[in-house]
DNA sequence: ATGAAAGCGCTAACAT
DNA sequence: ATGTTAGCGCTTTCAT
């Protein structure tokens, strides 16, 4: 133990300033117990954990969580995998886009709680290297555990892979059987809440705009609106209009909708851009909102609050949905049992401007 | 007796699939060589080089960033410190500001590029405890540089504790000395542009609507406003309306510009929502945007894009801010030599729908 | 309940 | 130009 000399060292290359080794001395103890206290660990009597503790707070010692990654324990990390081109794209457009800030808010907030960190990671699901990206950004950062958003959560490659390697992970916004939590906030559901408070108004003619066919949950969208539509007796021939997310492609759905010979009186969008490109369109063609069109949106991003008239949207609990997430994560890393069914966060319908009761059937 | 099973893997411990270890004895070198290779070191062959590279793409080997660090090497970390409460604010409030989502594009983009992470966290200025935190963060992360954000950029605390532990660090929107390397969208000047715009347009009686005090660029935006206007030989009397950043507070300083005997006809707001609160006030007063008042924002935030009319604007260029700073910090840890004055990436003026000529003096 | 010893994967320092 | 030897700070065994 001679040569343990903790205090002198002041050398070119940054070390720990404070090592478990200075609490140990500190605390007359050996290394093995301060580890002990510091994981929680048993067999340590209640005076030597005071003891010890107090050394730890004495001398500011945090753990390097190198050291602890090291040594075969955790990382104290969890990985967020969100699409690359789709983020990116998201980030420089600056539409308002806040599905990143939304995860880093419930995911972050509830990583530090439970002393974790998160961390963004871009995934390019189209590349043919997924897989030896993400093997490598894995053997580079060894998380504890990982999520998955869309459309990786569906990507076998990479939820095989997470699965081979052990390593827990969400899948958020899929429900489809496989390794994995899976987190859906019930699309299938919002849009038959969607629809209901259209039908509740007094529409009959709802047009609905979906989304790409990579995102499964652009399907659940459509299922509920037919569901609810099929409940009401209502026809829904013609009043499917394909979207892929983009802005142009809601315009071109929009004009099919109002373009036909019985047109809609209500449109309901798979997202927020598709809603705003109805929203021109009705205004382009003297329609006004929500008197003669009303617009539901999916996703309620900031610019729903900045459109005129301001749009009613579904809701999508994101910040909530990936604190779920880190808990379940957090909770799989230490062995505790896991939901065998699809964790469900629901979404909500906010009602705002530009939903109204459904227009007077104009005379002919 | 523990009956060993020599081929069954341990239960809970996540061991690196492929070690520095696995090339050396396929390439039939030392660790050392590897290790060289990896790092890009003087004294290796080129046909040694080849050698190992090989071996590495063949079996997939990814340097374990924990064990990196842990031998006194670079951890690849970069920590961007944003303002606590503002952050979770702007998150929640969910009003489109994207301040993060910049930082991220620029940095987290950059530091991709040269094999680095960004990560981003979360301090509390106003915390007796910012140094206590900060000191663990580093303690447990060990990043190779940090990325100071407003107000942080300007706490001696922060910028001295950084210093002290020789890690390098860029003070984004702070020119005052002091270690660090200082970067700024040079307010002043953005703030002089926007004046001598509306100025150009006709205007004489220009309002100005400062920021929190807590923000060093707030005063900054109120020199590069005074400067113009002395220089156009325009008095600048009552013109000056404290904000603070909020609506609330824009709302205010609009009434007050427009409640002065000679109001003015154009208003100059230190960020976006207080430019929105003023279009309101405007608006309530029945002026009409542009013709009677012109508006011009700083920040340039998604929202400008949606008000109406859209907003002219001082877009804050954050994104490639973050990026230079990236490579200016790792520079710096290379032991490249520093920029000694401040960093320029200047701000630029967009227009939009929300500036005009001045109106006609109205008849008395 | 506590301690001692043996690494984890990698790099710096010193050989050769 | 390459190999050998010590650790880095921590958590496992395994003793006591």
């Amino acid at each position: 133990m001679a040569d343990d000399n903790p205090g002198a060292r002041p050398r070119g290359r940054r070390r720990q300033a404070v090592t478990i080794k200075h609490v140990a001395a500190d605390a007359g103890v050996s290394l093995q117990t301060v580890s002990r206290v510091i994981n929680d660990g048993a067999n340590v009597s209640p005076e030597m954990k005071t003891r010890v503790q107090s050394s730890i707070d004495k001398l500011g010692y945090v753990p390097s969580i190198a050291a602890q990654r090291m040594s075969g324990s955790r990382s104290y990390l969890i990985l967020a995998l969100n699409d690359r081109d789709r983020t990116i794209a998201d980030w420089s457009s600056r539409q308002g886009v806040d599905w990143v800030d939304q995860m880093l808010l419930g995911g972050m907030l509830k990583c530090a709680e439970l002393g974790y960190r998160m961390m963004i990671e871009l995934v390019d699901t189209h590349n043919d290297h997924v897989e030896r990206e993400l093997r490598a950004t894995i053997a580079a950062l060894q998380p504890d555990g990982v999520i998955l958003t869309p459309p990786h959560s569906d990507n076998p490659l990479i939820t095989r892979l997470l699965d081979d390697q052990h390593i827990p992970f969400a899948r958020i916004g899929s429900i489809a059987a496989g390794p994995g939590i899976r987190m859906t906030m019930d699309d299938e559901r919002a849009a038959r809440l969607a629809t209901e408070h259209l039908i509740e108004l007094g529409h009959r003619r709802i047009g609905f705009v979906s989304g790409s066919g990579e995102y499964s949950l652009s399907q659940w969208r459509v299922d509920g609106w037919k569901a609810a539509m099929a409940a009401a007796g209502l026809n829904i021939r013609d009043l499917l209009a394909e979207g892929d997310f983009s802005f142009a492609s809601g315009e071109r759905a929009a004009r099919h909708l109002l373009g036909l010979r019985d047109p809609v009186t209500a449109i309901i969008a798979s997202n927020d851009q598709m809603a705003l490109a109805a929203l021109d369109v009705a205004r382009e063609q003297g329609l006004s909102v929500p008197a003669d069109l009303s617009i539901i949106s999916f996703d309620d991003t900031p610019i729903v609050h900045f459109a005129v008239p301001t749009l009613t949207a579904i809701d999508q609990p994101i910040a909530a949905t990936a604190s779920r997430a880190v808990e379940l994560i957090i909770d799989a890393q230490r062995g505790t049992d896991l939901p065998d069914q699809p964790v469900v966060i629901p979404a909500a319908l906010v009602r705002r401007q530009s939903t109204g009761p459904a227009p007077n059937p104009s005379p002919r």
